[in-house]
RNA sequence: CGGGCUGUGGCGCAGAUGGCUAGCGCGCGCGGCUGGGGGCCGUGAGGUCGCAGGUUCAAGUCCUGUCAGCCCGACCA
């Protein structure tokens, strides 16, 4: 027999690191399963399961790009020192965080032996690893843009970036992140906003449909909005500590670009005007939130939609007299759901013992672990365990495709569901500043009034920590007071704090 | 960049007031028993104690310097 091993003590491994909440997701989870610390600061070796989730998460979201009318291109990592001058406010967001390449070649120093950079290979004019391409993209599209003919001009980059982070995070923050970053130019104000806005409904499919994540929907505020931008969209997601997490933005960038960069086009009228564009992107990050919206004690639990594997089969063989006969059921079982769609794995290895196997799928999040043993030949049945509630049932055979399919099919709407009313039960309201307080260090999203200024803002921020999450889109337009200043307020914003 | 902490096999750690050949758990190799929740027994491999100086008969342990990493802030997808 196997001995037991038991769940407390897997617990206590997983929370070892930190008895902080939220912790032990990045300090544990993911780094164990999904990644781990590179020998590059503040980078991260992102993992076979980690990446497959990426995958996932690509694939699905390139498909809606695609749809949407977009095409995917590739601009390049490095970005001249003086693209980056070029708009004033752009610069300031991302000067302090810059990578910069200053030589092209490396010499050995004939004292030490050891490599230096050659005084001779200085590069005239320093070049920015992107921390994001909207300078480098274009300068490229004033070139390709002339006439209105060629507008609207949609395009997607999968990329890599680098932002020199004073403080790092497993996912959250990491100095080089994976994403896509979208850059359209459109002849008019109109075109660009409904771009800016159908992209962020693109996201928010992507976070609920897929990821199970919902989030708030809303213009950030003035100190928050992107630089360079006229106003950013995001999506404010709540992880299981209370804290918010953005989960992807959406920039009008107006016309502030198309001027620093001359992006100009002639209209109908044959008079030529600056155009209009629009940025959007979503990064590695929301790996980060996949894990600390779903996850438990026992690890990491994947909705089935976004799940690499969706069902482990864990063959049982005991015995060596069934042990061909078990595979070649298990085959068949694989076979069948692979015929129906579903993403299957079959976890064959020898010598290691099933409850090892149990406990490491379950560390990863599979959704689905069916266990096919003699035992259950003999029954014409399979065991069929259900990540997240821990649901242990014997299914027969011939309804295990179905059975399985809809047991997925149950498992994504709970875990959204779940996260939805997390969110909900986590909301509250604040008629003045020592709720917005009592609300904010409780982990809980703060519905306020607010005068609409940084000071207000800044205020807040300095004594509780919490920044305006959002302006919500579906707030209730009912005018109000700030809580702070008094002053009217068009409506209630979203106070928390944020990773 | 401020404040705190930590560097000892792959990972997690123990090594009071200096003292024998530097230990433990997990993991790893081999052999066997096992096999429906992270199994057991046996037996192995694996360490310049972050680095550089110094004190001492003797340094993982004390002193000085240095480097790296982590955590808490400020900054941010």
């Amino acid at each position: 027999m196997f001995a037991k091993k038991k769940k407390e003590v897997v617990k206590k491994t997983l929370t070892k690191r930190s008895e902080n909440y939220s912790q032990w997701y990045l300090d544990v989870v993911e780094t164990a399963e999904l990644a781990e610390n590179s020998p590059v600061r503040g980078c991260m070796v992102i993992k076979p399961h980690g990446y497959a989730i990426w995958e996932r998460i690509q694939h699905e979201l390139d498909r809606m790009i695609k749809e949407t009318g977009h095409s995917n291109a590739y601009f390049p990592v490095f970005i001249p020192k003086s693209f980056f001058d070029k708009e004033a406010e752009h610069v300031e967001g991302f000067a302090k965080e810059s990578a910069v390449v200053t030589h092209y070649r490396l010499q050995q120093d004939a004292t030490t032996g050891k490599l230096r950079t050659d005084p001779d290979a200085k590069l005239t004019e320093e070049l920015i690893v992107r921390p994001t391409s909207e300078t480098v993209i274009y300068d490229t599209y004033a070139r390709w843009i002339q006439s209105y003919r060629d507008l609207p001009l949609l395009i997607n980059q999968w990329a890599n970036v680098v932002r020199w982070e004073m403080r790092t995070r497993p996912f959250l923050r990491t100095a080089e992140f994976l994403w896509q970053e979208g850059h359209t130019v459109h002849a008019t104000q109109e075109g660009a906003e409904e771009e800016t806005k159908k992209m962020l409904g693109v996201y928010q499919t992507l976070l609920e449909d897929y990821l199970a994540i919902p989030s708030i929907a809303g213009k950030k505020s003035p100190s928050e909005t992107f630089a360079g931008a006229d106003h950013t969209y995001t999506l404010e997601s709540m992880m299981q500590d209370g804290k918010a997490l953005q989960s992807c933005t959406s920039h009008n960038l107006g016309q502030n670009f198309a001027k620093s960069f001359n992006i100009q086009f002639t209209d109908e009228n044959e008079k030529q005007q600056y155009a209009w564009q629009t940025s959007w992107g979503l990064s590695t990050r929301v790996i980060g939130a996949l894990i600390m919206s779903h996850s438990d004690d026992l690890g990491l639990v994947l909705p089935p939609n976004i799940a690499p594997i969706q069902v482990v089969l864990i063959p049982i063989t005991p015995n060596k007299e069934d042990e061909e006969e078990v595979l070649s059921v298990v085959t068949k079982i694989e076979e069948q759901l692979k015929a129906q769609g579903v993403r299957t794995h079959l976890d064959s290895r020898a010598h290691i013992s099933p409850g090892a196997k149990f406990g490491e799928w379950e560390k990863k999040g599979i959704p689905v672990r069916i266990e096919i043993g003699p035992k259950d030949i003999a029954k014409n049945t399979v065991v069929v365990a259900r990540r997240d509630n821990q649901n242990k049932h014997d299914i027969l055979l011939e309804q295990l495709a179905d059975s399985v399919k809809e047991i997925l099919q149950e498992m994504q709407v709970a875990l959204l569901t779940t996260a939805r009313e997390r969110l909900t039960q986590h909301t509250i309201v604040a008629t003045n500043y020592q709720e917005l307080k009592e609300g904010v260090e409780n982990g809980k999203f703060v519905l306020a009034h607010w005068d609409g200024t940084a000071k207000t803002e800044e205020k807040i921020k300095a004594e509780t920590k919490a920044t305006i999450r959002c302006i919500p889109f579906d707030g209730e337009k009912d005018k109000g007071s700030c809580i702070i200043s008094g002053k009217p307020s068009k409506q209630q914003v979203v106070f928390a704090k944020a990773y």
